[in-house]
DNA sequence: ACACCAGTTCAAGGTGTACT
DNA sequence: AGTACACCTTGAACTGGTGT
C-alpha cells in the first residue's frame, strides 16, 4: 500500500513483516505499538488476529481528538493569536477587514468579514466572537482513517476463544533448529566423536534440565526420537513444577551460568510512548 | 530471528491570504 | 461572498537500523 493511502479496514495499523506483524497507531502525538509473531502465536492467522484484536482495543481507548481541539490549535503561519481570524490588508497596508473562517466540511466553508470602514475599531473583536460561533458549528472528532470511526463504535468482539494464549518460549521452534523439534539438538564434542542427541529445557528461576542420548549406544535415529521423547517429559515436568516442584533422577542440573547470557525479551511487549 | 525504535514520505484536513 | 491556491499540521504507511 502507497503512503498516504489507507490500509483496508481489516489491516488498519498493521504492517505485515518477516516474523508476523506490527500494529502502530498514532494518537495525539503518542505511538501505540505491539508486535505479533507467528512463531508466537501458533501461526500466520493467529497473529492477525491478535494483532486486529489489540488494535480494536487500542482504538476504541483512545479516541481521536475533537476537530474543534484540532481548529483552535494556533499555527506557525498564524498572524492574529487566534485560529481562523486574520485581517485583510489593503494596498499601502491599511487594514481593510478582520475576517473570521472555519473550515466545517468540504461543502460548507464558514467566513464573514467585518469591514474596518464600516463597523470600525471593533472589527477585530467582531471577528474574533464570529470565529467563536463557527466553530460551535465543529462537532465531531477528527477524521483518521476510513475504518476508525466503525472500530471504535463497534462492541469489542468476544471472540477470546478464538484467540490461542501466546507460546511460551520453549514452545517456539528457531529457524536455525536442526531437529525439528524446539529443545532437541545434535551435538558432537570433538571431529572424532560420533555425536549424540540432547534434549534440553530452561526453566526460568530454576536453570535447565538435559539428558543426551548416544549414538554409539542407540544409532542415529533411536537417539534422537529418544531425545525428543525426552524433551516431552521435560516439558510435561516444566508445566507441573509450576505447583510442585519434582526433580527428575534421570535429568541433570544444567550450568545456569551458561544461560545467564540468554535474553528476557519476548513479542508483543505492548508499550506507548511519545514520538518525537 | 525477533523486539524495539525512530526517521521519512505521503495524503488529507485545515488555515491564511490574495484576487475577483 | 466566492474562489483559488500555497502552505502547515497530523497521522497513516513505509522503511531501515540497532540491540538482544
Amino acid at each position: 500500500m502507497p503512503k498516504g493511502i489507507p490500509n483496508p479496514a481489516a489491516m488498519y495499523g498493521i504492517y505485515p513483516r518477516a516474523w508476523g506483524f506490527e500494529v502502530s497507531i498514532v494518537r495525539n502525538g503518542t505511538r501505540y505499538y505491539k508486535q505479533f509473531g507467528r512463531a508466537s502465536y501458533g501461526g500466520e492467522e493467529q497473529a492477525l488476529l491478535q494483532a486486529q484484536n489489540w488494535r480494536d482495543g487500542v482504538v476504541r481507548s483512545v479516541p481521536p481528538v475533537p476537530r474543534r481541539t484540532r481548529a483552535e490549535k494556533l499555527r506557525i503561519n498564524n498572524t492574529t493569536g487566534v485560529s481562523g481570524v486574520f485581517c485583510q490588508v489593503a494596498s499601502g497596508g491599511r487594514v481593510r477587514a478582520w475576517v473570521a473562517k472555519t473550515y466545517i466540511g468540504q461543502d460548507e466553508i464558514l467566513r464573514t468579514d467585518f469591514p474596518v470602514n464600516l463597523v470600525g475599531e471593533a472589527a477585530q473583536a467582531l471577528a474574533i466572537e464570529e470565529r467563536e460561533r463557527q466553530l460551535e458549528r465543529m462537532a465531531g472528532l477528527a477524521k483518521l482513517h476510513p475504518a476508525e470511526e466503525t472500530i471504535r463504535k463497534s462492541p469489542p468482539a468476544s471472540h477470546s476463544e478464538l484467540l490461542a494464549p501466546k507460546r511460551s518460549k520453549s514452545e517456539i521452534r528457531r529457524s536455525t533448529n536442526s531437529s525439528g523439534v524446539s529443545g532437541v539438538h545434535f551435538k558432537a564434542p570433538n571431529p572424532g566423536h560420533p555425536g549424540y542427541w540432547l534434549a534440553i529445557t530452561y526453566t526460568a528461576g530454576k536453570g535447565s534440565v538435559s539428558k543426551a542420548f548416544s549414538i554409539k549406544e542407540h544409532g542415529p535415529e533411536k537417539a534422537k526420537l529418544l531425545a525428543i521423547e525426552e524433551r516431552e517429559r521435560q516439558l510435561e515436568q516444566k508445566l507441573m513444577s509450576n505447583t510442585a516442584p519434582a526433580n527428575d533422577p534421570l535429568t541433570i542440573p544444567f550450568r545456569q551460568g551458561a544461560q545467564q547470557g540468554a535474553r528476557q525479551h519476548g513479542l508483543a511487549t505492548a508499550e506507548a510512548r511519545p514520538q518525537q
